[in-house]
RNA sequence: GGGUCUAUAGCCAAGUGGUAAGGCGUGGGACUGCAACUCCCUGAUUCGUUGGUUCAAAUCCGACUAGGCCCUCCA
């Protein structure tokens, strides 16, 4: 398998550490708000990548983190919790946002087919592993104390920018609004470790540590979850290609600097899913949850497909044409799909194809094409049936569920007079009346197809 | 200013040195009382521009142009 890995910004021969199995860690939410679907995005990239892994015949240990606690709006003295922020706008604790938001999250990504991690672990529940931590790199003299604060010493490593190719010269403080410089840091690049500072008296969570009474730098957490969950060796690190720098940056520092060895092999991340004015965000222009396109009568996994048919690695733009645009191949792929009938016959045709395009840096895009050829292909319904079944084990389209809606004998008995009516009416050349009864089953969700075997009819909800 | 990525038809997009896949849409046809559904047919002498390497370039190299993202909120 062919993975792109940001550490050397080239697409690479996939080698775990272990052949027993894979560990793989991905950056979690951070719940103060609903996901949008630019967030999502990145997920089913990982959902995507932990799929192919176990088709390809990997046994994948798949960790998350959920952000509960320590994620500043700004590292300086203006900065807020983000938790804390979202209890305010919505008049509660900070543990009840952070349940609520969670268990949020869990319905967008069901809705989205997103595997629920393995091990999913909250920021809150490590705080005595991160002060082990903390403890090791202050011994170690990778991290020092200021102003109250634990901070990490970034001068202390030889490559602190390998993943991003920064020179430290050309950091700008105050290329974005609002960020001032902290003076407790030795370095412009420092970063907190744990905070004992009362910057934020209201600060709900707080923790005893050595240095006092206090809560943990954000960056922190992600090193703690994983290496306690998956151990000091990590085959791959996953999140959005904004966590770039700092954030994984500042893992990668830690993480060794506290290790003494090499920590984590494979770095990859997703593009961001951007609309016509540029990256989305929860502050600007319309806010894209997966309810908002269910309440517009959207299959949430029309979303997963228009994202499928893109490159993990490119920049998507969104908008509702392009929604629409998947939405129809959508609904045509699983059409057709369902009319393969239900019998299974096991063949080994296109599973290369449909491997290598998954095992080439998770082409999904070449991936569906397989799909169609194989539809198009002179194959037997039911080979066609088992190959589609195995490959929707890792697109996840759930292009084999039955759509149709059951309804009662009853029913059945009166959409079928209601057919017989109009074919009647056909016959005498009574169109008004045929149209009336299109239309009064259309109403109630039943539709009628006139095909050359006669009329069916299709209830969709 | 520094870093990094991208540019292929109206839109999405494959392409990894050997002569431009696929999907959506459009247009035409079959079917229909008319529709819808379905089926068939339909598109790039050319891949942002421009030099170069090569027998051969969308693919490799240089320059330029345009755009996205990062440079301590972010997926």
């Amino acid at each position: 398998m062919k993975l792109y890995n940001t550490l050397s910004r080239t697409v690479e021969e996939f080698i775990p550490y272990s052949n027993d199995c894979v560990t793989m860690y991905t950056c979690g939410p951070t719940v103060y708000h609903y996901a949008h679907i630019g967030n999502l995005r990145t997920y089913i990239f990982e959902d995507i990548l932990e799929k192919s892994l176990k088709f390809l015949g990997y046994n994948v240990k798949r960790c998350m983190n959920i952000t509960d606690v320590g994620h500043l709006t700004s590292d300086s003295d203006s900065g807020e919790d983000k938790m804390l922020k979202g209890a305010k706008r919505e008049n509660k604790s900070v543990l009840d946002i952070a349940k609520f938001y969670t268990d949020e999250f869990k319905k967008d990504a069901e809705k989205l087919n997103i595997r629920w991690p393995d091990i999913v672990s909250p920021a809150t529940d490590n705080i005595e592993f991160y002060i082990e931590i903390i403890t090791k790199l202050l011994d170690k003299g990778y991290a020092y104390i200021s102003g109250g604060n634990i901070y990490f010493d970034t001068t202390k490593l030889d490559d602190y920018y390998a993943l991003t190719n920064h020179k430290i010269d050309d950091l700008v403080v105050g290329v974005r609004e609002g960020v001032e410089n902290d003076d407790n840091k030795r370095n412009q690049a420092d970063f907190v470790l744990w905070f004992t500072k009362s910057k934020f008296e209201d600060q709900e969570l707080k923790w005893g540590s050595p240095w006092g009474v206090g809560y943990p730098g954000w960056h922190i957490e992600c090193s703690g979850i994983s290496i306690k969950n998956l151990g000091e060796y990590l085959d791959i690190h996953c999140g959005g290609v904004d966590n770039i720098f700092p954030h994984h940056t500042n893992e990668i520092a830690q993480s060794e600097a506290y290790l003494g060895h090499k920590w984590c092999k494979y770095w990859m991340h997703g593009e961001h899913l951007n609309d016509q004015s540029g990256k989305m965000s929860k502050s600007k222009g319309e806010f894209l949850t997966v309810s908002l396109l269910e309440s517009k009568g959207y299959d949430p996994l029309s979303y997963r497909f228009m994202c499928l048919t893109s490159h993990y690695r490119k920049v998507l733009e969104f908008s509702y044409d392009a929604l629409d645009n998947a939405t129809s191949a959508y609904k045509k792929l699983k059409s057709k799909v369902q009319s393969l009938g239900s019998e299974e016959k096991e063949t080994d045709k296109f599973v290369k194809e449909f491997s290598d395009a998954i095992a080439n840096d998770l082409n999904t895009s070449q991936a569906i094409t397989v799909l169609y050829d194989i539809l198009k292909s002179e194959l037997t319904n039911a080979e066609k049936l088992y190959l589609v079944k195995m490959f929707d084990s890792v697109l996840s389209l759930n292009l084999l569920d039955d759509t149709k809606v059951s309804i009662t004998d009853e029913e059945v008995k009166y959409i079928e007079d209601m057919i017989d009516k109009r074919n009647e009416a056909k016959k005498n050349k009574d169109f008004k009346l045929a149209d009336d009864i299109r239309n009064e089953l259309l109403e109630k969700g039943i539709v009628l197809k006139d095909t050359r075997e006669g009329t069916i009819y299709e209830v969709i909800k």
